[in-house]
DNA sequence: TAGACCCAATCC
DNA sequence: GATTGGGTCTAC
């Protein structure tokens, strides 16, 4: 007698635990099943089969009695062995539950819930194919000519007239063909080239490929060629029949990489979130068949169904996108990519690495790679700091745009040449309020200022998606002094047109990259000079060549520096490196960081790009206050509508944490208020823990979030390796 | 005293 | 996460 043991479908850690049920008949391990629970119907996911002499013997020594399971969905595995393991062990690392993992792995059509069970099936095409042997007799003259072409292969029905194809049916000429559609189209018309290896370049990818270490960190500044090594390394993977994944930060802004890797290689797929059900589906089924041999795609792609994987190739290393913070899962695709390594390899490249890789990599835990020199040998760019609190700086004209950056953009705009420049907030203004009464309009469900976006004209809370139409008057004093302060990227298009009036303007940030292929029309543009200033958030940092950007604007360098985190300087330093790294790439070029903290040592570095002395300052900071690399973190957020209420538990919490936990060993930050310290109707406070092995808090950890599981008023939630809010 | 509302327990 | 059932509050 079999007793199949099943996930439910629900993300609580209540439910993270699986439940008994019996079938007659088989049903394969990690396929979805309908069950009954708690007098309703949900989906399953069986993730055990136990064997048992007796039901009855079963339902004595567990204490519970058994149902059936009501209907079996999937007649193979949806997950292999590997993944199914991959997933047991992010779950026991993150201390999530098991059943959020299998989600992320899926395509959404194939998540075990109630909603992906009316969701995208396999698409077919209908064919009108000639059978073989039939004759041209009795046919008419148009049958003929149609039948003449279905002789030489098969034809698209909807492309045929219907009733020749009727007729044809009916003399039994020919018959009609059900074929798989693949809803997905990789168009690589443009034929790219590997190039012959520089010498740097040549001892980089013998040494990756003559060495036995597990994981590689090549550091390249920008320019430097790293793609040509992913190339090189990804033939010899394929060449010896293994497969290869490769991570991008953001796939609209990778899109030259894929090119190549399409034109390069036959059996390339590209899975990330903006894909449609359906093409998320059929990519995934394909893969899962082993159609194909490579596989690029953002942060989830790290669980795409591969076989045989050889190489992980994690593009822009040092990247936050890697991290998922909004929802459990909450991992990093660099943490799961060292977990999956069974037999291959990792490579982890970036221009600016996070301090946690260089860290490794001088500990030699992580084997580094080099490229100092950038391809076609042309110098990083000239940069200067303008001081945004030296009024000698502006005038009147504008306080956002400094004389010397305007004077730059006039004389880059004269010879023909582009100009980027890079404002790291969306949005029109980020604060509306009113002079008279000092009222801010705040979201009604977070405790945040609402941002005013011009093109739509309405108020849009950047955390929860929240929106109300913009206000004329105080909603509180009725007032017409309604204030916009503070600047965005719209502003600073806005105040860029007025302040070069015949100057071509494109703007590129989230809010455009929610079109579809939105930031690939922008960039497309921009390339094709079809534009002369783009302005736009960090997305301008990332990938991506401009030849003709002689210019680069940073407009307030200070926003990123100002960021809830203690990675906060080396983000700013990554963001103004590699955005500063956008500019000359044909001839040297210049840039302007435009700060109120001009001898912040953070963005005077960066305006050298002088990334070594910036990792030893910064890694002594993180040493000074016991940060990562040195410790490890991990984040307990807890939430309830009640604030007292939750502000209560805090102290109980703390309690429980100090008891626990060895203090001499573990550090317990707080109870402490967050960046956001409402969100979504529910108030949140947080502790940090700082230790240096995960297993000084793993058990306590566990402990507390069964305890609170418990509890309906009070939510918690466990970020390991937080990289935001500390 | 019905119905609204809240909360904790439970799910195989 | 969703349902249930019991307890308490509330308005007529």
């Amino acid at each position: 007698m079999k007793v199949y043991q099943v996930l439910v479908e629900y993300v609580a850690s209540k439910l993270n635990r699986p439940f008994s049920y019996v079938y007659n008949g088989d049903i394969p391990l990690y396929s979805r099943v309908i069950v009954s629970f708690n007098n309703r119907q949900c989906v399953g996911f069986v993730i055990d089969i136990i064997e048992t002499d007796s039901l009855d013997e079963y339902q004595k020594k567990t204490g519970v009695i058994i149902k059936n399971i009501d209907q079996v969905i999937d007649e193979e595995p949806l997950i292999s062995e590997e993944l199914f393991s991959l997933a047991k062990k992010v779950a026991d690392y993150y201390l999530c539950p098991l059943i959020s993992v299998i989600l992320a792995m899926l395509p959404p059509s194939l998540k075990p819930n109630k909603s992906s069970l009316h969701g995208v099936k396999v698409a077919f095409d209908t064919y009108v194919e000639a059978l073989p042997g039939a004759t041209f007799d009795n046919l008419t003259v148009r049958q003929a000519e149609v039948f003449y072409k279905l002789n030489q292969g098969k034809i698209l029905k909807r492309d045929l007239s219907k009733t020749i194809v009727e007729n044809l049916l009916k003399k039994n000429k020919v018959r009609l063909v059900n074929i798989e559609r693949n809803r997905l189209k990789l168009e690589s018309d443009k034929k790219y080239q590997l190039h012959e290896l520089n010498d740097e370049q040549k001892i980089a990818y013998e040494d990756f490929i003559s060495s036995d270490d597990k994981v590689y960190l090549l550091y390249g500044v920008t320019g430097s060629g790293k793609t040509e090594i992913y190339l090189n390394l990804t033939r010899y993977y394929l060449e010896r029949n293994q497969k290869v994944l490769i991570l991008v930060p953001e796939i609209a802004l990778s899109y030259l990489m894929v090119e190549r890797f399409t034109s390069l290689f036959d059996k390339v797929a590209v899975l990330h979130s903006s894909l449609s059900d359906g093409e998320r589906y059929d990519t995934y089924r394909n893969i899962k068949k082993g159609e194909y041999d490579v596989v690029i795609g953002t942060r989830s792609a790290i669980f795409a169904p591969l076989d045989n994987l050889g190489l992980i190739i994690i593009d822009e290393e040092h990247a936050d996108t890697y991290k998922q913070e909004d929802n459990l899962p909450y991992y990093n695709a660099l943490t799961v990519a060292k977990m999956r390594l069974i037999n291959g390899k990792l490579l982890l490249g970036s221009a600016t690495p996070s301090l946690e890789s260089k860290a490794r990599a001088l500990k030699k835990r992580y084997h580094e790679l080099r490229l100092t020199k950038r391809v076609n040998d042309i110098s990083l760019p000239e940069c200067e700091i303008v001081d945004m609190s030296d009024y000698h700086n502006i005038d009147r004209n504008s306080f956002l745009i400094s004389k010397r950056l305007r004077e730059l953009i006039k004389d880059n705009l004269e010879k023909q040449e582009q100009v980027i420049l890079l404002v790291n907030r969306r949005g029109f203004a980020p604060f509306i309020s009113c002079k008279s009464c000092g009222h801010i309009m705040k979201c009604p469900s977070c405790d945040t200022a609402l941002t005013y976006h011009k093109d739509i004209n309405k108020l849009v809370c950047h955390h929860c998606g929240y929106e109300e139409d913009m206000i004329l008057t105080c909603p509180k004093c009725h007032s017409s002094k309604v204030y916009k302060s503070g600047f965005g990227t719209e502003r600073v298009v806005d105040e860029t047109k007025k302040l070069f009036p015949e100057a071509r303007i494109l703007r590129l940030d989230s809010d455009i990259s929610k079109r579809k292929n939105g930031i690939k029309s922008v960039i497309d543009k921009f390339s094709n000079h079809e534009a002369d200033i783009l302005v736009g958030t960090q997305i301008v940092s990332k990938g991506h060549d401009f030849p003709h950007v002689n210019l680069i604007g940073v407009v307030l360098a200070d926003i990123a520096l100002s960021l809830p985190s203690y990675k906060a300087n080396e983000r700013t330093f990554s963001l103004l490196t590699q955005t500063i790294g956008r500019a000359g790439r044909r001839n040297a070029g210049k840039a302007i960081i435009q700060t109120y903290l001009p001898d912040n040592f953070v963005i005077n570095l960066a305006a050298k790009q002088d990334y070594d002395t910036f990792f030893n300052k910064e890694l002594r900071y993180r040493h000074l206050l016991q940060n990562p690399p040195y410790t490890y973190l991990t984040m307990l957020i807890l939430s309830s509508e009640d604030e007292d209420f939750l502000v209560e538990k805090m102290d109980e919490i703390k309690k429980y944490l100090l008891f626990h936990l060895d203090i001499n060993q573990v550090e317990i930050l707080g109870p402490s208020t967050m960046f956001i310290n409402k969100y979504l109707n529910r108030y949140r406070r947080k502790f940090i823990l700082k230790y240096k092995d995960f297993s000084l808090v793993k058990d306590t950890l566990i402990t507390l979030q069964d305890i609170i599981s418990s509890q309906s008023k009070l939510q918690l939630t466990i970020d390991v390796d937080p990289e935001q809010d500390y």
